[in-house]
DNA sequence: ACCTGAACACCGTTCAAGT
DNA sequence: ACCTGAACACCGTTCAAGT
C-alpha cells in the first residue's frame, strides 16, 4: 500500500476522456444543458482542468462532432452512391441528440472534416458531373441533410417541453398526407436532389 | 412647464420599439451579442423591462425573424416562381447579419411563419406536382436555402474572427474552379433542386 | 399599463499556484 | 504534464415594488 492510501492514485484524463465526458452529458441533457462545468462535473474535475486539454468549448465541440460522423459505413462501403451515403449520414446525426446542430455548427466554423462529403463527390462524379458540379451537388445535398434533421431535432425537443405548439409544422401538409413520417418525407427530398444531380449528368455530356 | 420638468415624459416603449432596438443589437453585435442587457441598454430601459412585452428571449427573437422576412418582394410578385422565390428568400437573410441562423431556429421551434414557403409550394404546384410532392419540394428548397446561407454567413463571422483557417471550406472545390462565387455556388445548387422538381412533376403526370 | 431594483442560478475563460 | 481554487465579466429569468 503506498502513501496515498488503497485508492486509485489520481487518475489523469486523456482528450478521448474528455469527449466522452462530453457526450454523455449531450445525451442526457442536449446541447442547452452541454456546459463546461457539467462536462467537468461528469469527469470528477475543475472546470479549468478542461482547458488544458482543450482551448475552448468549441474546439471540444469540434471533437464531439468527429466522433458523431467517423466512419459513417454506408453499408455496402465500396460502390459510391448519392442516397445511400446521405441516408447514412442523417442516421449518424439522428443517433445523437442534437447531433445536427452539433456537426452543424463545428462544420460552419470549419473545425469539422466531413467524411461523407467526399463520398458524394465521389459518387457524382461517378455519375457523370464535372468536378466542379460534383462539388456543388455534394454541399446541395449536405446542406439538405443537415437542415433537415436539425429541423426535425429541434421539434423533438420543442415536443418534449412543450414549448411550440406542435400544429406549427414547417409542412402542415400532414392534412394531405397524415401517414408521412419524418423518414418517408426525408427520402422524399432527397429524390427529389438526387433526381436533379442524376439530370444535370445528363445536361452536361 | 409641467412637474415633471422640461424633459420628455418618460417615453413608454411598445412592441415595435423592442423589436427595433433588438434588430439594431444584432447589426451591430451579431447573434453572440445579442443579449437582453444590451437591448435593455439600447432602449435605456432595464432588462427585466422587456420581459412585459415579450415572454422570454425566443419570442422577441421570432419577432425579429418575422420582421426580416417579412414581404419577400419576388419582384414580380405575382406568377410563382421556383428560383425567384428561393433567391429572394436568401437575399432576404443575407440583408440582415446572422440572419439565417435567426431564422432558422425561429422556424424550428414552430414561432415563425415563413411567407415564402407558402409561394414555394403554389409555385410547385403550378410546376405540376401533387399536393403533398409540392410540400416536400417547399422544404427541401427552405432547407437548402436556409442551411446554405447559415453556412456561409457563419464562415464570414469565423473570417472576421480569423478563428477557423478559411481553406476549410465546406467546398474546396474553389481549386477546381476559382472563379466561383458564393452566388453562382448557391445558384448551381438551386438549380440542381428546381430541375429535380420539374422531372418530378413529369414523372408524377 | 409599464417599469425599477435587486436577486437567483447560472455561463465561458483566465491564471497563479500546486504536485 | 495535469490539475486546483478563485476570480472576472458576463448570461436569462423572476419578482416584489413603484408610478
Amino acid at each position: 500500500m503506498n502513501a496515498a492510501s488503497a485508492d486509485q492514485p489520481a487518475p489523469r484524463r486523456s482528450k478521448p476522456d474528455v469527449v466522452d465526458a462530453a457526450m454523455s452529458v449531450l445525451a442526457e441533457n442536449g446541447i442547452a444543458g452541454l456546459s463546461m462545468r457539467r462536462i467537468a462535473d461528469e469527469l470528477d474535475v475543475q472546470v479549468s482542468a478542461l482547458y488544458w486539454h482543450f482551448p475552448n468549448k468549441q474546439a471540444l465541440l469540434a471533437a464531439v462532432s468527429a466522433r458523431m460522423v467517423a466512419g459513417e459505413s454506408d453499408a455496402e462501403s465500396d460502390a459510391p452512391d448519392l442516397t445511400a451515403t446521405a441516408t447514412a449520414l442523417r442516421d449518424r446525426l439522428l443517433a445523437h441528440r442534437d447531433g445536427a446542430e452539433v456537426v452543424s455548427s463545428s462544420l460552419a466554423l470549419g473545425l469539422l472534416d466531413l467524411p461523407a462529403r467526399q463520398r458524394l463527390v465521389d459518387a457524382a462524379l461517378a455519375a457523370g458531373l464535372t468536378d466542379a458540379a460534383a462539388e456543388v451537388a455534394a454541399d446541395t445535398l449536405v446542406h439538405y441533410v443537415i437542415g433537415f434533421t436539425f429541423h426535425e431535432q429541434q421539434r423533438m425537443h420543442a415536443a418534449v417541453i412543450g414549448a411550440a405548439d406542435a400544429s406549427v409544422d414547417l409542412s402542415p401538409a400532414r392534412l394531405a398526407s397524415p401517414g408521412a413520417s419524418p423518414d418517408d418525407d426525408f427520402a422524399a427530398g432527397l429524390a427529389l436532389i438526387v433526381s436533379g444531380i442524376r439530370s444535370a449528368a445528363v445536361a452536361g455530356r
